[in-house]
RNA sequence: GGGCUCGUGGUCUAGCUGGUUAUGACAUCGCCUUUACACGGCGAAGGCCACCGGUUCGAAUCCGGUCGAGCCCA
């Protein structure tokens, strides 16, 4: 048969998915501006561009092609854009690193090229991974934020918010990373464990005269003795609450501090007196606001110790710890040193510990309490997630740092005057521009003085990535008032704090509304040994692995499949297998279904009347469309690919295509043609979303279109049939026993039997279904029975119905149950009786709705007959 | 120390608006070549649903506590 040559008989699936990549028209994905249907815009993340799509970026991209593909499908006009995120410091460093530069010593400009070149081939590295994946992106809609089209917005947000006094320049506590030479804001601080020692250090007291009288202090930062502006007590700590008011001496620097009192000071830590150093943590920056101490800054912006720290001058803060301890040690200042866990603050790139310096940088207004309201208007998924952006939100203790001392990135708008120094802010018009390389169009408003010096400082890359919202939505950059929430945000759960949090804020702050009406959080993918994937763990698995090795469509079912969305996915070659081994299961049902179909065309399988049979494998493909439906409500793909998977294999090839067999060989039945024609259809449009190229494939077997430009299937259009579900059931069943039955003893499946006798009292099954189940069981000889079989049936047990028995006898329940197993026990149940209980000394009647019989076959006239028990209705006596 | 999440057969996981017998996958074992698939089919074994209390006629499911894990934050 020709058709049977076309489909070969592996599943090739580097050939298909090639051949769809290369035929189908890209615009199928594209938004239309003019559209009537309703709008489904997607809010994705604009990836950093490392030139590398991992795994985890597979997850979320599936994710949210399933959502675009099932939206389109379902009429929805949906945007899937794509962007890209390139300011950062990872690509300076790799520059750098490249050509043996430093940004400062090529130029401003050159060195930006440079950083330019790398991101535009690590783009174009990424998107033939998400090419290859196919995800239905729309790439009229990509932007790139490192190019003036982009940056220019963020450049016009900057200047708005700056004239609405939401942005500021002020000097204040700021984390700073010494390694990477710039500020860097809280959500870029990385805390982690690690073992240091607290030291336990002599204070003498300042008006004690006569013998030197000491207190100890401990801290776990004794390079910054030479920071120290306060000790603090807790005021009701009574060993040490008569510090308070007291001066004491700075060991080996000898000034003077005053002891303060504190309720924040824990007592229990150390010796229950801490000192207080400009600045050692965010604690120290907590009491040095609260008690307006002084400002000794003793490490500068290189990590290096400042002239305040007298000999130690010049030192690392490493190398100037060790220094201050020997010297401790050597005036027998130093009373104890022990071991602590701490957990300290490290910069999120490099992993450099970070400082935290007074320093004049730009802020945004953090208004918390505002943007934790605005989340709560947005649909969370799951819903605990909202709360872990609250806990943010509610913690922050001052605003966002959005100045940073790097090259590569958004310039801020600004200048300075010469003269006055008064900050100019760009005019609006004049964006986008870099003040380092262009002049302002105005003298200055404060002394008329047209010489100007350019801010130097760029802006964090979250200023420029925030913004994909109202990119996305449409903002030029004036039209912020009409735009209107997108309808998604998908995203991973680390990046709450981070992406989420400053898109609610800008978003909010520029346009007064919430930035979507929901937003997905997806989990992280670990590696095979349960911890994160790290190049230096070695448990990385790239996408490419997976596709090279199993094909596109089964990286997609793995991970709709791989587990809850929400919740972290731990990496498995064996959940691979599985999606691949299903892909194979449905190649074959479909290699054996189409020379069939070619047997018969559509217009032959008009038909007026269906077989049973048929009509019950469409009522339970229509119970799965209705599942699918719900399920995709909640975004629960895994349950999806659960309900197709046991459909296709369990339902549709495991028991109607051996059911349909003799009529499709022998009768060439129009009827099943239908069906498998309907069933095919249907079940490749519920995977379309999910595995494109396969349905595709099957799809353009049956009909001339797309699968995904096709209706997503509705419950509607799959016929359901209450009693031929039933009727169907029961025949599945009978064969389904019978083919257990010759299993379990032993026999080949396509073994004759001798006969096959129905006793079905209820009259479920009709005369006409008899020939399916003789066919399909390959019976010599079958009769129907509208009769109880006359075998003599014995209950062997009896399972209650608890939840019949507990609602209506409550606390008597286990009395009751007890009784019926007596029943049985005295051989006095039988299916369909009553029997009389006593409860109480209370009579009490109860049918068999209350408990279920087991029965069991007895020998006839000496003769070896097995009994079957279908649905607790029909009995099936078989003769070998 | 605080917030969030989670503890279910060997492994991973579903169920968690309470109903006796807990889902599926992978792995294991047994049997069977059925005009799509042996990379298949039919079965089997394997769990006192982390632990302890409480509510209830009845708890994997609800409540409280303990222990353990992960993430985020101090």
């Amino acid at each position: 048969m020709s058709a049977r040559q076309d489909i070969t008989k592996d599943y090739r699936f580097n050939e298909i998915e090639e051949k769809w990549l290369n035929t189908w028209d890209k615009k199928m994905y594209f938004f239309d501006e003019s559209s009537k249907k309703d709008n489904f815009i997607i809010d994705t993340p604009p990836p950093y561009p490392t030139g590398d799509f991992h795994i985890g970026n597979g997850l979320n991209w599936s994710y949210i092609d399933f959502i675009a593909r099932y939206k389109r499908m379902n009429g929805f006009n949906v945007m899937f854009p794509q962007g890209w995120d390139c300011h950062g410091l990872p690509t300076e460093v790799k520059v750098e690193e490249t050509y043996n530069i430093t940004k400062k010593n090529v130029g401003r400009d050159k060195f930006r090229q440079l950083c330019e070149d790398l991101t535009l081939k690590n783009i174009s590295q990424m998107k033939k991974t998400m090419i290859r994946l196919g995800y239905s992106i729309d790439w009229s809609k990509e932007y790139i934020t490192m190019f003036p089209k982009y940056y220019k917005k963020t450049q016009i947000s900057f200047v708005k918010m700056y004239n609405k006094g939401l942005i500021y320049r002020e000097e204040h506590p700021v984390n700073y990373c010494p390694r990477c030479g710039t500020a860097i804001a809280f959500a870029e601080v990385e805390y982690t464990s690690q073992e240091s020692k607290l030291n336990f250090i002599k204070f003498d007291i300042d008006d004690e005269k006569e013998d030197l009288v000491y207190i100890l202090i401990a801290t776990t930062r004794p390079e910054l003795l030479s920071a120290c502006v306060a000790v603090a007590v807790n005021p009701s700590d009574d060993k040490n609450n008569y510090l308070i008011g007291k001066k004491v001496k700075v060991p080996l620097f000898g000034h003077k501090v005053e002891v303060i009192g504190d309720n924040d000071v824990d007592p229990e830590f150390g010796t229950g007196i801490v000192m207080i150093c400009t600045f050692g943590d965010k604690n120290d920056v907590r009491w040095w606001k609260k008690h307006s101490l002084d400002l000794r800054r003793a490490i500068d912006l290189n990590g290096r110790m400042t002239a305040i720290a007298g000999k130690y001058e010049g030192l690392t803060i490493e190398d100037c710890r060790k220094a201050i301890i020997n010297d401790l040690k050597k005036e027998g200042l130093l009373v104890d040193e022990r071991k602590i866990e701490q957990s300290i603050g490290c910069c999120w790139r490099c992993n450099t510990p970070i400082e935290i310096f007074s320093e004049v940088q730009w802020f945004m207004q953090v208004e918390s309490e505002k943007v934790s309201k605005m989340a709560e208007s947005i649909e969370w998924i799951p819903e605990y997630m909202l709360y872990r952006l609250k806990n943010w939100a509610e913690s922050m203790e001052w605003d966002w740092c959005i100045s940073r001392q790097r090259v590569f990135a958004t310039p801020l708008p600004v200048w300075y005057c010469k003269n006055c120094g008064e900050i100019k802010v760009s005019e609006l018009d004049w964006l986008p521009l870099d003040p380092t390389n262009s002049k302002p169009k105005t003298p200055c408003s404060r002394c008329g003085s047209t010489e100007f010096i350019g801010e130097e400082d760029v802006l964090d890359t979250w200023m420029d990535s925030s913004l994909s919202a109202v990119n996305v939505a449409g903002w030029d950059g004036y039209n912020e008032d009409r735009l209107k929430p997108l309808e998604l945000r998908p995203q991973g759960h680390d990046i709450i704090r981070t992406w989420a949090f400053y898109t609610i804020l800008r978003t909010m702050e520029l346009t007064g509304k919430k930035p979507w009406n929901s937003i997905f959080i997806n989990g992280m993918v670990l590696g095979e040994d349960g911890y994160k994937m790290s190049k230096s763990r070695g448990n990385v698995i790239s996408p490419e692995e997976i596709i090279g090795n199993y094909g596109a469509d089964t990286f997609r079912l793995w991970a709709a499949s791989a587990g809850r969305p929400g919740s972290d996915i731990l990496f498995r070659w064996d959940d691979v297998k599985a999606a691949s081994r299903f892909l194979r299961k449905l190649w074959n049902v479909f290699r054996f279904c189409i020379p069939h179909l070619k047997n018969c065309s559509v217009e032959d399988t008009k038909i007026a009347s269906k077989n049973v049979v048929d009509l019950w494998l469409l009522s339970e493909l229509h119970e799965v469309v209705v599942d699918i439906e719900e399920d995709m409500k909640k975004y629960r793909f895994d349950e999806v690919i659960k309900e197709i998977r046991s459909f296709v294999w369990g339902v549709f090839a495991d028991n109607y295509i051996e059911m349909v067999k003799h009529r499709l060989y022998y009768k060439n039945d129009k009827s099943a043609v239908d069906t498998i024609r309907t069933t095919l259809k249907i079940v490749s449009r519920l995977l379309a979303p999910f595995a494109p190229f396969i349905s595709e494939e099957i799809y353009s077997n049956i009909s001339s279109e797309s699968v995904h430009i096709q209706p997503y299937p509705h419950p509607y259009e799959v016929l359901y049939d209450k009693d031929a579900y039933k009727r169907g059931s029961a025949i599945k069943d009978v064969i389904k026993e019978v083919r257990r039955y010759k299993s379990d003893s032993g026999i080949p499946l396509n073994r004759e039997i001798s006969s096959l006798k129905i006793y079905d009292e209820e009259g479920l099954l009709k005369d006409e279904d008899l020939y399916d189940i003789e066919k399909t069981v390959n019976s010599r000889e079958i009769k129907l029975y509208r009769e109880k079989p006359n075998f003599g049936l014995k209950v062997v047990d009896v399972i209650p119905n608890m939840k019949k028995i507990g609602q209506t006898f409550k606390g008597r329940s286990k009395s009751v149950v007890e009784l019926i197993k007596k029943e049985k026990e005295l051989g006095r149940l039988e299916k369909g009786n009553k029997i009389t209980i006593e409860v109480d000394e209370q009579k009490i009647e109860i049918d068999d709705s209350y408990y279920q019989v087991k029965e069991e076959y007895v020998t006839e006239d000496g003769v070896e007959i097995k009994l079957l028990f279908i649905n607790d209705k029909i009995t099936v006596a078989v003769l070998l």
